[in-house]
DNA sequence: TGAATGTCGATTGTTAACAATCTGGCACTC
DNA sequence: GAGTGCCAGATTGTTAACAATCGACATTCA
């Protein structure tokens, strides 16, 4: 009895109202600004105050709402700069995560098999029809593929800012509909690749390629308010400019 | 009417209680393994459970603390291995804020005044026989340094991951005091200096041997309960490897 | 008219009591 | 003597009531 059994899963009821809240986030019931009053969501899922006030506590140092004392939480309001800086952080901490990964991953483990599996998922038509399923397939894989590194706290900020990143896309009024469903597998498909060939300088170019894209796609889809010209943009040229070794 | 007033500090009861636990495991007095109990924190701060809990659960995201559902919390056990993966961390966000912040910063902002005179500060006598105070002002300085390169949530990850190392490295049993001052006073003036002279290769070629820096003196000071070879060390070798471009 | 002030409803902050769960010890069985 | 079941105390999880605060509107007075 030493294999296959999980810990039991030890969500208590303000974890449950947490998932329900990013949710609705992700899936845009919920968008910037709503404001979310304690009474009315302790009313909705027939609970009282307690729960729900820690739920919207643990969305704070995630990102997603803004607290004011005395003046309630509000969901956050991110800005282009916001999403561009998640990927910058991305970028960085990807870039030695997946070194580490290719350095002491072996192909054989369970860990790497698991990564393995989450992009079959990724391939399957039934999953690639529904956006939101295609979306938690995609931060699987990529949570599974970073977590190869075996530094914890690091795929847990990498885990963190993927779930911002998707988030923060989301409130700006880009869906994942948009996005190409091949070309994401196919980036996956040589990201997994280099782990398994062990190089170091692969997978971290493959890694700063698919930021590239996934950057690139982001802004086409994007259409700004202010139609201020993104090429020019700081924040997202310090993305694209790190994003190629120099020759 | 216009000058010298500051908004008034809109801290909470529960961010209160949340720093001065922070304060006591950076202190020492609170150690890794002892119990938070609800009902004994509250009584001691005179207050009810409520805001007692709300404090516990703010130092969870932070690595201070692990929750367990239904068993109460313990001050964290972090490990070598914690340590050196939060000084890979700030290596890598630190590489991009630093860069970032050598390109956008002019000397005569007030930010920038701002990251000087916290490093005059770290000069003062008094401050440096006093280890705690000289641990908050390194810590103040390095945050202003930061932040100068005007990237918000890169900045507040790095500002809580120094707070995190410091609490991880006085869990370990290594206190400020072994530090060398002057040392290190030396490295931030380089840091400093670089960013003065608006040059991004200088200002992380300086951040890198800082790092370097302390991760040497922490592994100098620390004796490993399982006295393995630490030059010997995955992760050390990790964060020492990429502190130094190749030449 | 319009700026300053008072009042009210909505909402959060805090408290104390109650319910559920875990830990450790002890008796009991086999 | 190893394992199981059960109980009591300690501690967390949850609830509902009370207190404090904020924003908006009404009111006052120049």
């Amino acid at each position: 009895m030493t294999t296959g059994y999980t810990p039991l899963p030890e969500t208590s009821t303000s974890d449950l109202v947490a998932d329900r809240l990013r949710d609705a986030i992700l899936a845009g019931d919920l968008k910037s600004g709503d404001r979310l009053i304690e009474t009315d969501l302790a009313e909705r899922f027939e609970i009282s105050r307690g729960p729900v006030r820690e739920a919207i506590r643990q969305l704070v140092p995630e990102g997603l709402v803004v607290l004011r004392r005395n003046r309630g939480a509000v969901v956050a309001s991110p800005t282009l700069d916001d999403v561009l800086e998640v990927y910058a952080v991305r970028l960085s901490l990807g870039t030695v995560a997946l070194q580490q990964a290719a350095r002491v991953q072996t192909v054989a483990s369970p860990q790497f098999q698991g990564a393995a599996k989450r992009l079959e998922l990724l391939r399957n038509r039934s999953i690639q029809e529904d956006a939101q399923l295609m979306l938690e397939a995609d931060l699987a894989f990529q949570d599974a593929l970073l977590s190869l590194s075996q530094l914890p706290r690091m795929s847990a900020l990498l885990a963190q800012s993927a779930r911002d990143a998707a988030s923060f896309v989301r409130m700006l009024g880009v869906t994942y509909d948009n996005t190409d469903h091949a070309a994401l597998i196919q980036r996956h498909e040589v990201l997994l690749d280099a782990i398994r060939a062990g190089s170091p300088t692969a997978a971290t170019g493959a890694w700063h390629q698919h930021i590239r894209a996934t950057v690139e796609e982001f802004t086409r889809c994007y259409d700004d308010p202010d139609h201020t010209d993104i090429s020019q943009h700081p924040l997202a040229n310090l993305v694209l400019a790190n994003t190629l070794e120099k020759p």
